[in-house]
DNA sequence: GCCGGTCGTCGAAGCGCTTCGACACTCTCA
DNA sequence: TGAGAGTGTCGAAGCGCTTCGACGACCGGC
């Protein structure tokens, strides 16, 4: 092993050949004997070499690590976002890059900070929101990068993003092949809204727009999250809605307050009313009866935004805007 | 502002003085005369400068980055973990450290790759097993690191965490205080006892001591995390301690569970059954009723564990253990 | 048998920064 | 008044790597 920060030299002189070769042999950018290269792989395990990461990103102007950018909102989705950045590093070092994560407390500065300093060669940003103050930024970066959700003006970014429209609208119609007639969304908090989020939105729109391509009838409510609040909301809905048979639900942390409730109130799921969530798999599984759910599919999401954002510092063409298909899974409640 | 890539030099040239002074300017460590130092200022601001990380790593054998390495397994405390990233991430900028993160699946040989390629300058794990297989690695690493978390065999290591005993005994003399006389801890599912996770035992430890200690009657039992599952262990035992008046819940995703459980067996909270949580603060209070509970100070432990790592790095001494106090809020749940 | 064309390898020139030793000053104090 | 001690600044030597141009050796084609 060892005996502390081995070089590229000793390597070198290890093998009995020059130091340019045993970096041709490590990046493959030129032809090397099949017997030299041998030699050169032996000589580096044999001393446990380890390309000095400075030394290289200096040499090359490619650092091979990616920021991964922390939403503006600590707070929400955490969970979520857990597994998304969990995703990312993970396809990163398909592409032998490595995650440097930024939060957002820095603001904008910190991430002209890594690029500037060339800590960084692109950029994936978590959790964007409509009117995102980071994005404008990004436009004049001459790093490339990706957005996980959508802002208003997305012309010229590259956004990747469940599609939640298709998600909602995938709900409605899983209810309506099971014949009921009236379903309600309990969506996000309100505050969530107001701020125009993408996401929540655009689930909604998806929502109601099948309503309409069903015939189904139905309303799209704010959800909070304290159980109270949960319990009221529902019982005013199952009130004013007496032909009310099916619910879906769009806020992971009301999900098993809307279930509490729901026995609270005497209904049975799904015999007296079907939910349907759109919630990570293993909430869905967890709660009683296991829910029907559009599983928010975050080790997807975060690939697909390392793969696209691989394929622009390697100069090559990404579509605008990906959409992932959202997917349903038939569980218990429906 | 910048025209793509500026360099001391550039700085340099155009604040008259040597490469050197800019640098000293920089860093501090000569002393430089007001009057070049402001000039040398305005020079970097008025291009723009921004130096170049990989240079300045290689020159000075320091990257500023610290590894934050994920657990092991994925999927446990995934909101606090969160926390954790994000404390630390907001605590390492304040030393003037940026973040890489490191997942588990590349096991021990991440860790190994970042430290021997001088990626990073030190590292920070979270959720250390009583058994983590990446321990004997750090011993044997030249860059300083923090567990967030113990393991079984601390000697020679520097550890950071809630003193959970702490946090267990602190819910039982609170119950005590209040009146009861028989209580019972649910705490993780049993598969995390098995594992020997460090936090779950010692709060277990703490609570069953603190029994003695106040004279109180009471059982320690592991918790699953789906309702049916809690349902029944609550079930149970109140059936078989018809005296017990308090629950000690730890063990997140169980908390608003049990609570729906007690509704459902009519036990009101805190009138029939008082409940204090070990979880995060805005799991109690969103709860209803909002619960009692030690909070987990991430932010806290995340601060601390950076602390700690820096001074490691200037080589300062400090303590192979630090505890922090637990602090419990009470609310309308005891 | 000579020429042009790969193929495989080497040496050297940086990449942008830190840091060391040197050096010209300016103060002090004997 | 001159030796000694600071100050403030400079120049140059690397840090470990990539990459460019050069150059033998070897090939086939005429």
């Amino acid at each position: 092993m060892s005996g502390r920060t081995v070089t590229i030299a000793q390597v070198a002189k290890h093998a009995g050949v020059a130091v340019s070769t045993v970096s041709y042999v490590l990046s493959g950018k030129r032809t090397i004997s099949a017997d030299t290269r041998r030699r050169v792989l032996d000589s580096i395990s044999a001393l446990g070499y380890h390309p000095n990461a400075g030394a290289r990103a200096l040499a090359s102007k490619r650092s091979n690590v990616i920021a991964l950018v922390l939403p503006l909102r600590a707070g929400m989705h955490v969970p979520v976002l857990m597994r998304f950045a969990s995703a990312v590093v993970t396809a990163a070092r398909r592409f032998d890059h490595d995650v440097l994560l930024l939060t957002a407390d820095e603001g904008t500065a910190g991430i002209r900070r890594v690029a500037a300093s060339a800590l960084v060669d692109a950029l994936v940003l978590m959790d964007v929101e409509l009117d995102d103050r980071r994005v404008p930024l990004l436009r004049e970066l001459p790093e490339p990068s990706v957005l996980i959700g959508f802002p208003a003006e997305p012309a010229g970014l590259t956004c990747v993003d469940l599609d939640f429209a298709a998600a909602g609208a995938r709900c409605v119609e899983h209810l309506a092949e099971r014949g009921h007639e009236e379903i309600a969304l309990l969506g996000a908090p309100s505050v969530v809204y107001d701020r125009g989020t993408g996401f929540a939105t655009r689930t909604r729109e998806g929502f109601v727009a099948a309503l309409d391509d069903h015939g189904l009838k139905g309303v799209a409510l704010p959800c909070e999250e304290t159980f109270d609040e949960v319990y009221e909301t529902v019982r005013d809905l199952l009130l004013d809605r007496p032909g009310l048979s099916g619910l879906v639900v769009h806020n992971e942390a009301a999900v098993s307050h809307v279930l509490a409730a729901l026995r609270q109130l005497d209904r049975r799921v799904p015999h007296d009313v079907a939910v349907v969530a759109i919630c990570p798999d293993d909430v869905a599984e967890r709660a009683s009866p296991p829910l029907t759910s559009v599983l928010i599919p975050a080790e997807e999401v975060g690939r697909e935004a390392v793969r696209l954002v691989m394929d622009k510092l390697e100069g090559r063409p990404v579509p605008d805007s990906t959409l992932l298909t959202p997917l349903l899974a038939i569980r218990a409640s429906s």
